[in-house]
RNA sequence: GCCGGAGUGGCGGAAUGGCAGACGCGGCGGACUCAAAAUCCGUUGCCCGCAAGGGCGUGUGGGUUCAAGUCCCACCUCCGGCACCA
């Protein structure tokens, strides 16, 4: 075995591993801990991409090196294994969801073996696993069993929560109902995105200009009973408790922003009768003034949300959304036809057409004014759709000089705009939009007051005359929890049904003791005519069961793909546990998760999601910490390989690239046929013509999609593994080069040969490698050497240790090698660190002129002695007057001339 | 539009405010070889110069500093994300 083998070396250790059960990590650590954690793949069709095995290197590394010195690490791997692909496979082919899955599983674990890993693979667990699939029905139980205590802030069993005399004054079917309305998962009728033709429910991202993605086929929007999950109960807390995590600071802003909390204040107009209005409108003061302001509004009244209670005054129009309820009541009869076609023009686009194509702002006017709180005077009510009925009060009051929207739609539709606030600059020119802070004016009393003045005084004043009171409102909605699909856990919840077999709206949890409910077996995944789930065409003896005398449906609904990604950490901890999700002392000795490594796509909703099932799991005392994951990094992106594009029109002739039409054809250039000039690439025998360069994403339509099976073939796992490492920094998007991957494989062969007599045939020593005391330079080296790449590891700094390494084979080639063990991380000798001289550069006016070899220890004064006496400095320094100069030990000396 | 991140040789990248370009790829020259591959050695930011040497240089323009890739201000380009949340 003469030469570097990857071949040979890298399955006969793998299956060493495999036999000796290497990596297998014991229930509860011993001393130190590190829980060192991958976030785990969805097992496609396609096989591992070579972007997986990036983070999966860096856990990787950071097991092994802590694991060498001494710690106790856990470093599981496991299967995101429910999802759409393996359903829409299923429908195609006919082929089950869970044989393609254990198919596709099976490729994962065969790719992510011979990359080498140091998982415990006594751990591994699939998401789709009965074993798995009951807890996390399990826990979908513990939300359904919570409500969440305001006065607490935290979630408490349901049995505990109160229930108002009136409710219980109703009897037990309030009591039931009461309950259900305040638990963490609850029933709602919420609009989906129904498609007749490809019958089925699509995703927002599916639906474009109100036609689906695929086929262009009419979308309705029907409301729908679907599962929520309470999220914005705890909506304060995920955003305040983002700031002790050792996050990237941009992932915690794009989790705070999601969540996007905002204070302001809720007002009420009043909604006038159509006779009498002043004196109803006094009434209704006075009324307001005694009972104060109401937890709902009733008719009477039409309840905003602002942040600037400032701009009251500024108030010229209403809007109120498609969908509120109060449209009906405010259109007048002329109206009602134009609003009714506005309706359902509105309910026919999805929401992303709504926020995102709809740039020019449309509405209707009902035809009706309600009543300004506090100037008493009329103001009109329109109907528009950029106003959301999902956000505040899904109406708003409407002040064009100071809000940019507002300012846009009064401009469409010719109405006034009134300035409220002035700039701290002077005066703004009239129907102008300014929307910053600044000073009150045409605001009655307040006229004169500064905006955060204003907003403190009038928020005082508003609650005591029962008209208003402050308010905090979150951009985050509840989780819309349920999915009209097969491949996905299914609910532990039974509807009871009436004697003619309708459902009475009264549900009941599965017992924990039946969990998991599985799924059917189904052998037709095609959709149906209605909206119905695939599981409502379940076998009767699945989706009927009876209990107690009475007669239940299952829920038909499944859980989204979220869900089983949700506590996966957890369970890796005790993954065979059939009596508990986990076992709390094996919780509290590994939790949290150190080291958390995955890409930046799931830095809102999977770790959001994740972070509010710990909550409430926390809140009710299964684990024992507040948030699950401690440290948490992204890998970028890998791109595929550089490529130079250049472009022809449709005559054939070349075009360059800053003057290309559409209609031009692209064409790849080989890499020998272009050539730099100045800031552009340009064709090596046509220099006028530039090419684009650049590096695009990996995907099978380009043709770039690097497959690591190939590169294993070609180079070894380990040159893989260490090239994806010394490509740039963990964190960084880069491109791929496959002579970038033969640079490292020659790094890796040129270890071997130092050890290694290639000219052997069987595997010997080379002759360099003797047992003779090392000298200190060599000492020196290898001492720095474990020094930096110790510090590089620990800072994730991959592509600098492996830099540092090459150094040291490069320093060793003609040398003799320094022992290699595998069982300890060395430890540095600290002497070996400084060296006793240094060669320290000298400027003159910050240009670097000479360079003196001093001490190591030298100070100030020696270096500055030792710079002058350089005879080339010297010489430059003659007849100059020297002003000052600065000169730091270890670093430089510069002389500042006069 | 808003919010992030990044702009350094032909390419990927390195550099606690202190010698810009470590390390690798690619290129060029050489050794070995009949030859090639492999390997090894040297060289490689740009410009001027026979050389010694000098000048320029981290997206652009300004600033702070003895000293700026690094700090501050303004701008440009690319990448990613969000997008009427009142």
């Amino acid at each position: 075995m003469p030469r570097y083998q990857p071949s040979r070396i890298e399955p006969k250790w793998q299956a060493w591993w495999e036999e000796h059960d290497t990596f297998a990590t014991p229930r509860l650590p011993t001393g130190r801990k590190r829980y060192v954690l991958d976030m785990f793949p969805y097992p496609s069709g396609d096989g591992l991409h070579v972007g997986h095995p990036e983070g999966y290197t860096a856990t990787d590394i950071v097991s092994r090196f802590e694991r060498m010195r001494g710690t106790s690490v856990m470093h599981p791997m496991g299967f995101d294994a429910f999802g759409l692909p393996a359903e829409e496979h299923a429908i195609r082919t006919g082929t089950p969801p869970r044989e393609s899955t254990e198919r596709n599983i099976a490729t994962f674990t065969r790719q992510l073996k011979m990359l080498g890993f140091s998982y415990d693979w006594n751990r591994v667990l699939a998401t789709t696993d009965p074993g798995y699939v009951r807890w996390t029905q399990w826990i979908f139980l513990v939300l359904f069993d919570t409500w969440f205590d305001p006065v607490a802030q935290k979630g408490r069993p349901i049995a505990a929560l109160p229930i108002p005399a009136a409710v219980a004054a109703r009897g037990a079917d309030a009591v039931a109902r009461y309950r259900d309305e305040h638990r963490l998962a609850y029933q709602s009728e919420a609009p989906v995105n129904w498609c007749p033709a490809l019958g089925t429910v699509l995703a927002n991202e599916e639906v474009i200009g109100g036609v689906s993605e695929r086929g262009g086929h009419p979308v309705v929007r029907i409301p729908l009973r679907q599962w929520m999950l309470r999220i914005t109960a705890y909506a304060d807390r995920l955003e305040r408790e983002l700031e002790g995590l050792d996050w990237p600071a941009s992932i915690k802003k794009l989790q705070s922003d999601w969540i996007g909390r905002s204070t302001g204040a809720e007002v009420d107009f009043f909604v006038p009768p159509t006779a009498g209005a002043d004196a109803a409108f006094a009434a209704w003061q006075t009324a307001r003034k005694q009972t104060g302001f109401p937890t709902q509004p009733g008719p009477d009244a039409l309840r905003v949300y602002t942040t600037r209670p400032d701009t009251l005054y500024g108030v010229t129009f209403m809007v109120v959304a498609p969908e509120h309820p109060l449209v009906d009541t405010l259109t007048t009869p002329a109206q009602r036809a134009e609003i009714a076609a506005y309706r359902e023009a509105a309910a026919r686009k999805s929401d992303l057409d709504r926020t995102d194509l709809a740039r020019e702002k449309t509405g209707v006017f009902t035809g009706s004014h309600v009543i300004h709180p506090l100037s008493g005077r009329p103001v009109p009510v329109w109907v528009a759709d950029y106003v959301l009925a999902t956000y505040g009060t899904g109406a708003i009051m409407a002040v064009p000089a100071h809000d940019d929207r507002d300012f846009e739609f009064a401009g469409t539709f010719g109405i006034d705009v009134v300035t409220v606030v002035e700039p701290a600059a002077g005066p703004a020119k009239p129907d102008t939009l300014f929307t910053g802070d600044g000073r009150a004016v045409n605001s009655g009393p307040y006229t004169g007051l500064g905006t955060r003045e204003f907003i403190a005084r009038v928020g005082g004043d508003l609650a005591a005359a029962g008209l208003g009171r402050p308010a905090v409102n979150y951009k985050l909605r509840d989780w819309l929890f349920s999915r009209q699909r097969f491949w996905g856990e299914p609910f532990p919840i039974l509807h009871e049904l009436d004697a003619a077999g309708h459902p009475t709206g009264a549900i009941r949890a599965v017992p924990e003791a039946e969990l998991p409910v599985n799924l059917p077996l189904l052998t037709d995944f095609k959709p149906g005519d209605t909206p119905d789930p695939p599981l409502s065409r379940a076998p009767a003896d699945w989706l009927y069961v009876d209990r107690d005398g009475k007669r239940y449906r299952r829920e038909t609904n499944t859980m989204p793909q979220w869900a089983g990604s949700c506590w996966y950490y957890l369970r890796f901890l005790d993954p065979g546990n059939d009596g508990r999700f986990i076992d709390p002392a094996v919780e509290q000795a590994w939790m949290p998760v150190d080291l958390y490594i995955g890409g930046a796509e799931h830095a809102v909703l999977h770790l959001l999601y994740s972070r509010f099932w710990h909550k409430v799991l926390y809140d009710r005392g299964h684990v024992s910490c507040p948030e699950p994951f401690g440290r948490l990094v992204n890998q970028g992106m890998i791109l595929g390989e550089m490529e130079f594009t250049g472009y022809r029109s449709s005559k054939g002739g070349w075009v360059s690239a800053e003057k290309r039409q559409e209609g031009d054809v692209a064409a790849k250039i080989p890499a020998d046929q272009v050539e730099k000039q100045g800031e552009h690439f340009v064709l090596r025998d046509a220099p006028q013509i530039r090419v684009e360069s650049r590096a695009y994403k990996m995907s099978k339509s380009r043709g770039n999609v690097v497959n690591p099976d190939q590169v294993v073939r070609d180079f070894g796992a380990d040159s893989l593994r260490l090239y994806e490492m010394f490509m740039g920094p963990l964190e960084a998007t880069k491109p791929w080069s496959t002579t970038g991957v033969s640079g490292v494989r020659g790094f890796l062969d040129r270890c071997w040969r130092l050890v290694v007599d290639e000219r052997a045939d069987e595997l010997t020593l080379a002759p360099q490698v003797c047992a003779d005391p090392p000298t200190d330079a060599q000492l020196r080296e290898i001492n720095r050497c474990i020094d930096k790449v110790t510090r590089d590891i620990e800072a994730l700094s991959f592509n600098t240790a492996i830099a540092r390494m090459m150094e040291f084979v490069n320093f060793c080639t003609p040398l003799r090698p320094a022992p290699v063990s595998l069982a300890a991380w060395p430890t540095v000798e600290p002497q070996w660190l400084v060296d006793d001289t240094v060669e320290i550069p000298v400027q003159i006016q910050g240009k670097l002129r000479g360079r003196v070899v001093v001490p190591a220890g030298a100070d100030a004064a020696a270096l500055e002695a030792a710079a002058a006496a350089d005879p080339k400095i010297a010489e430059l320094l003659a007849g100059k007057r020297i002003v000052k100069v600065v000169a730091v030990p270890g670093r430089l000396v510069n002389f500042v001339l006069g």
